[in-house]
DNA sequence: GTCTATATGGAGATAGAC
DNA sequence: GTCTATCTCCATATAGAC
C-alpha cells in the first residue's frame, strides 16, 4: 500500500488542508509532521525554505487550480455555461462553506506573512475573469464591472458567515444571490 | 497630560486595534506591551486571564458597540432611517474596508481560540436585527429572511476584498449593492 | 531521503520587591 | 499598580549519522 505522502507534490494538498484548518501561525511544524506523516527532516528536505515555502506552494497550487477550473473557463467557454460551472465548482471546492478560502483567510491575517502580492493577484484575476464573462454575456461595461467584485465578495462573505454560524445554508443562498447579481 | 491608557477600560479599544492589525496569534504580549505603553505586570493585573481575557474583553466591547449603534436602532427606529444609519456607521466603523472585522477574522481563524459562541452570537444577532428591520420595512418574510444574511455576507466579503486588493472602492460599492438587496 | 538529537529564540505567564 | 527578573514551554530550524 503506497504512502499517502511520498514526494513534495503529494504534500501540498495536505498542507493546504492543514493551513485551512489551523491558520498560518496555528499550523506548527510539529502538527504538520503529525498530519502529513512526514518526518521533520523530509519536510525540510522538500521545502528548504521552511513553513513560508510550504505556504507559498499551497497558494500556488490553489491559484493553479482556480486558473484551470474557474478563470480560464470563464474567459473562453460559453458564458452561461461557464458561470453555472463556476458556481457548482465553487460550491464543491468550498464544501458549501464548510471549508474556508485560504487566500481570503490570509488576506484578513494581515501582517504575519509575505504573500500580499499572491493574495491580490488571486482576487484581481478572479474579478477580471468574471467581469469578462459577464461582458460576453451581454451586460453593459458598467454593470459587469460592478457585479464582478460583488459576486466574489458575496462568496467570500458567505464563507465567513457559514463558518461563524456553522450553517452551510448561508452558503448556497449566497451563491443564488450572486447568480442574480450577474443577470442583466 | 493624561496617560493614554490608565485603566482597564482604556486598554480595550487599543487592544482591539492590535488584534485587528496582527491577529490573535500575531499579537504577542511583548507587542501589546509596546503598543499600549502598559507594563507586563499592569497588563496581567488588568487581565488576569492573560491574552484570552484580553481578546474576550475586545469581543464584548465590539458586541456592545454594535448592539447600541446598529442592532437596537434597526429594531426600534424608523426602518429606512435605521438602514441608512447602519450603512453609514458600518462604513465609518470599518473605515471603508481598511479596518477589518475582528469577529469575521476570528471566524476564519478556526481553532486557535475559544470564542465560537461569541462569534456566532454576533452574526446571528446582526442578521436577526436586520431581518426584523426589513420586515418592518415591508418585505415579505421570505425576502427579508433571504436578504438579511446576504447583506451581512456582502459586507464581510467586501472587507476581505478591500483588504486583499488594497482598494477601498470595493467596500463602498458593496454597501450600495447591499442596499439594493434590501429593497422590495 | 530519513532518522535522532539539538541549537536558539520568543512565546505566555509569574514572582516578589516597591 | 507597576517594576525587573525570570520560569517554562514550544516554536522554527539545523546538524550530522545512516
Amino acid at each position: 500500500m503506497p504512502r499517502l505522502v511520498a514526494e513534495r507534490g503529494d504534500a501540498v494538498p495536505v498542507l493546504g488542508e492543514i493551513f485551512r484548518k489551523y491558520g498560518y501561525d496555528g499550523a506548527s511544524i510539529g502538527l504538520i509532521v503529525q498530519e502529513t506523516g512526514l518526518g521533520r527532516s523530509s519536510l525540510y528536505h522538500f521545502f528548504p525554505g521552511g513553513k513560508e515555502e510550504m505556504a507559498r506552494a499551497v497558494l500556488e497550487h490553489v491559484d493553479s487550480w482556480f486558473e484551470e477550473n474557474i478563470f480560464t473557463p470563464l474567459e473562453t467557454g460559453d458564458p452561461d455555461t461557464a458561470l453555472a460551472h463556476m458556481y457548482s465548482e465553487v460550491a464543491s471546492y468550498f464544501r458549501s462553506g464548510r471549508r474556508i478560502c485560504i487566500v481570503g483567510a490570509f488576506a484578513l491575517d494581515a501582517v504575519r506573512h509575505p504573500f500580499a502580492r499572491e493574495i491580490e493577484g488571486y482576487f484581481t484575476r478572479w474579478i477580471a475573469a468574471l467581469e469578462r464573462c459577464l461582458l460576453r454575456r451581454g451586460l453593459t461595461g458598467r454593470r459587469a464591472a460592478a457585479a464582478a467584485p460583488q459576486i466574489v465578495a458575496l462568496i467570500q462573505g458567505a464563507i465567513v458567515l457559514s463558518r461563524a454560524t456553522a450553517d452551510p445554508g448561508h452558503f448556497s443562498a449566497a451563491l443564488d444571490a450572486a447568480a442574480e447579481l450577474g443577470k442583466a
